[in-house]
Formats: structure tokens, sequence, C-alpha cells
DNA sequence: TAAAAGTACTTTGAATTTCAAAGTTAAGTA
DNA sequence: TACTTAACTTTGAAATTCAAAGTACTTTTA
């Protein structure tokens, strides 16, 4: 018997990081007040998931000053992609799932 | 900006709960045994995820003597199913989101 | 030039969640 | 009567999550 849960990635259980993934796979780069936005997030709270996820190197930042104001954002890593698209292609195997 | 996350149930986010609905979806009745072997869980850990679905009353308990044995088996409820479904629905929405 | 405001954090602490390990119960079998 | 199996329950510790408050840096405003 397969173990049908083995192959979905702890760093994608939460919603939030799964949201942030979720966009950074089909937008290039996406800025830090775009996914407060979209994400209906706290600073402190996007920050922190932000971080974790870069710990992992699943995405990589960039600071840059934009109409004189910072502007800090953020796109998937290779890495990142790859380990995102592998725990979509489990939850996908598992939703298939018959005894 | 809508909230694109706000529709992912909490119940569901971890992965042995997501398993466990998932096998429910297509499975009718599932016993505890075969729960464990497709999961690859210790008892403990599968009997408490199944509690707390209990407790939200996403799954039906029905236990039983077959071969004179105990043989629990669990069921989702309609609610239960509504609640995958939806959860399912905003993954899937999620998948598809552009900026 | 001093104060206020905006952006993007960091820190703190507490609540909640998760899990392994060990213990329990109830019935069946030797 | 001891032993086994199935299905839990309990305990406690570690990890995760989050809100709230604080901070650093820069620009704008008075």
């Amino acid at each position: 018997m397969k173990k049908i849960i083995a192959n979905l990635n702890k760093s994608f259980d939460n919603k939030v990081r799964l949201g942030i993934m979720s966009v950074l796979m089909v937008n290039e780069w996406v800025d830090f007040n775009t996914f407060k936005d979209m994400l209906d997030l706290t600073d402190g709270r996007l920050a922190s998931h932000i971080k974790a996820l870069e710990k992992d190197e699943y995405i990589i930042i960039e600071k840059v000053f934009f109409n004189k104001k910072p502007k800090t954002s953020y796109k998937a890593s290779k890495s990142g992609k790859k380990a995102f698209n592998e725990h979509l292609n489990a939850l996908e195997k598992l939703l298939k799932t018959r005894k």
C-alpha cells in the first residue's frame, strides 16, 4: 500500500504560503503590498510567512526604490517552482485516490 | 481586491485530514486500519485527526463486529462532503489566480 | 530642521496545533 | 487466566501560528 500523503510538502500546508506561491506561479515579480491586499494580511503575518519561504529558498527577494518609496518584490525561485509543482501533483494524485 | 485564500477551510490544511477526506469522497465506508495503512500513521495520530473531523461533524462513525473483531468504519457526512468540495473549489480558484 | 508618515519589516509572547509515546478498554483466543 | 488485537485516550513536549507592538530607514511636510 502506497503512502498517499507522503509527497505533500509541509511548507505549503499553511494557506498564506499556499497563496503566496500560487500568486508567484503566474506572476514573475509581486510586491509586498500587493500580497498584503490579495491575501488580506497584516504586515507581520505576511512578513513571517515570506521569511519562511525565503529560508526554504523557495522565493527570491529584491528591494528597490520606486517613486522614491521602498518597494520590495518577490519571485519564486527555480527550486520553489519545482517544489510547488511537486506538491500540486501530489495533491492531484491524492484527490483521484481509490482503494 | 478579493481575498483569494479566505475560502480555504482550516479543517483541511493538515495533510492527514486532507487524506482522510479525499479517501472518503470516493469510498463510502472506510475502516480504521485501512486508513492507517493508506496514510501510514500511528493509531494515536490517526485517531486524533478522526476525532477532529468528527467534532466538526464532517465524518460519521460506525462500530461493528466483523469476523468477531471490532471494525470501526467512517464515512463523510453530507456537510463534510459539502465543506470539502467548497475547499477544493477555493483551492482550484486560487491556483488559477492572476493579478 | 524637526516632526510626521509610509514601507517593510522584527520581536515578543501567548494560544493553538501537532505528534510520539505510553497507557487504557473491551472483546476474543489459547 | 494470561495474551492478543483493535481502537482508542492521555500526557507532555515541540512546533506553528498569529496579533500586537516596536523598529529602521526614507521621504514629505510644516
